[in-house]
DNA sequence: CCAAAAGTGTTAAGCATACACCCATGC
DNA sequence: GCATGGGTGTATGCTTAACACTTTTGG
């Protein structure tokens, strides 16, 4: 009997997945891939890989995420495993799954393409293989939730972005109408954006005006690492 | 090559580790394990398996609680997985952690000292093997998490219960103090609580009465699978 | 009668909600 | 000059927070 292991005959595999939302500014997006492989090929799915032996849950997912886009430091966040027995029909598989956000501007097209992958609106997703159409719809479900303590705008909006935007953003994560009025009351109370005296006219003749992140506040962010906290951003 | 698997040379062992909360209406307490076996033998740790290959991951949490406390339905919940590359010195070992919560007087003295297991008071936790301290952090906040939505009542305190008990809990769980009018005031307008004319005389002369949930509010509850949401029950 | 915990109301401030019109501009 | 989206203020109700005294009763 080998006394230096736990057990010997356990006989599963650890899967990393990782759900990508992306804003393009109208709407929320999620980023699916068609499998090349069987079984399932060519139905969508998100993306995942099995874990190595030498790398940690973290590493892998951000691994993933940035072969998949060549950008560095993206948001991630550990969302939930999946382990039912038969999720997978070939074998005993769980599934770490991941979260992570980005702006779709940062994105190439091509890079996409060369994955088989493609952004979808995220009220019209196809049919997942497996689970992972539960894994969307927790990560929705905790996506609100984060949204509830910390401006995601750091993560799904460019650099500079109009409040119009920011309220889409919003409204498009929590599925509902803002009243413009109170919205950018509550928003500018936080103290946390900063005017510019930039407007950007891509959607109207008046122009709106463009606002970042007060320096401070991404500050503060980024020594956080994605646990920047306003308290209450938002109580919808 | 083997077609039917994703992989053949993993060799990560998969664990599943429960941190359980307790409540005896004066503190908040955590059951923790003294070790029987190397490594780290006679130090305090989680209680924990390695997962067999034909349990689900919540069947597997459910099993632990279940042997080590005889009880059923027992409040469970996923709360995250450990991945870190050394965690664990032996081998490589992922571990899933769940957290429940159970009446301390649900349990009995006997069955916990069969495990080796004692309750200590939350604040004045042993130290703990591998990254059982960091797990146990997690859980204090995913706590304060659930308890802002949720009317933990349910699962730590017993069927009838006084209002300076629910108070204790709220305050052990927030470690800070409630103004007593200001709470009932609260709790009693979220209507999901009944009065009784039965008295607790053990901490008082005077007494307080006894309080339970309400019928229906039971009954959604169990429904529900421990997601009875009030909305906001707190927002402290 | 006293000690100890239970129970009770009011006020002020802050926050969320509802609601409608003017502004700037390109065409 | 008009269509389009951007920008603004006020009044109301609700929720929270702060605060101190009376009640009960066993010893």
């Amino acid at each position: 009997m080998d006394n230096s292991r736990y057990i010997s005959n356990q006989n599963i595999t650890v899967a990393i997945d990782c759900v990508i939302f992306g804003f393009d500014l109208k709407k929320l997006n999620l980023l699916l891939f068609k499998r090349r492989v069987s079984p399932f090929k060519g139905s969508w799915s998100l993306i995942g890989e099995v874990l190595e032996n030498n790398i940690s849950l973290n590493q892998s997912a951000t691994d993933i995420l940035s072969k998949l886009t060549g950008l560095e430091n993206i948001y991630l966040k550990q969302l939930k495993t999946y382990g039912a027995l038969n999720r997978d029909p070939q074998e005993r598989v769980i599934s770490i799954v991941y979260f992570s956000l980005i702006r779709v501007d940062k994105l190439s097209l091509k890079m996409v393409e060369n994955y088989d992958a493609k952004w979808f609106a995220f009220n019209e997703l196809p049919e997942l293989i497996l689970d992972h159409s539960q894994m969307v719809k927790d990560s929705i479900s905790e996506l609100r939730n984060i949204a509830k303590d910390q401006p995601l705008g750091f993560e799904l909006l460019p650099k500079l972005f109009t409040l119009p935007q920011l309220q889409t953003l919003y409204e498009c994560i929590y599925n509902t109408k803002f009243d413009s009025r109170n919205f950018r009351k509550k928003i500018l109370s936080l103290n946390i954006l900063e005017k510019t005296n930039l407007k950007d006219k891509s959607t109207s003749r008046k122009g709106a005006y463009l606002f970042g992140f007060k320096e401070n506040v991404l500050n503060n962010y980024q020594k956080d690492e994605g646990t920047y906290n306003t308290k209450d951003v938002f109580q919808f």
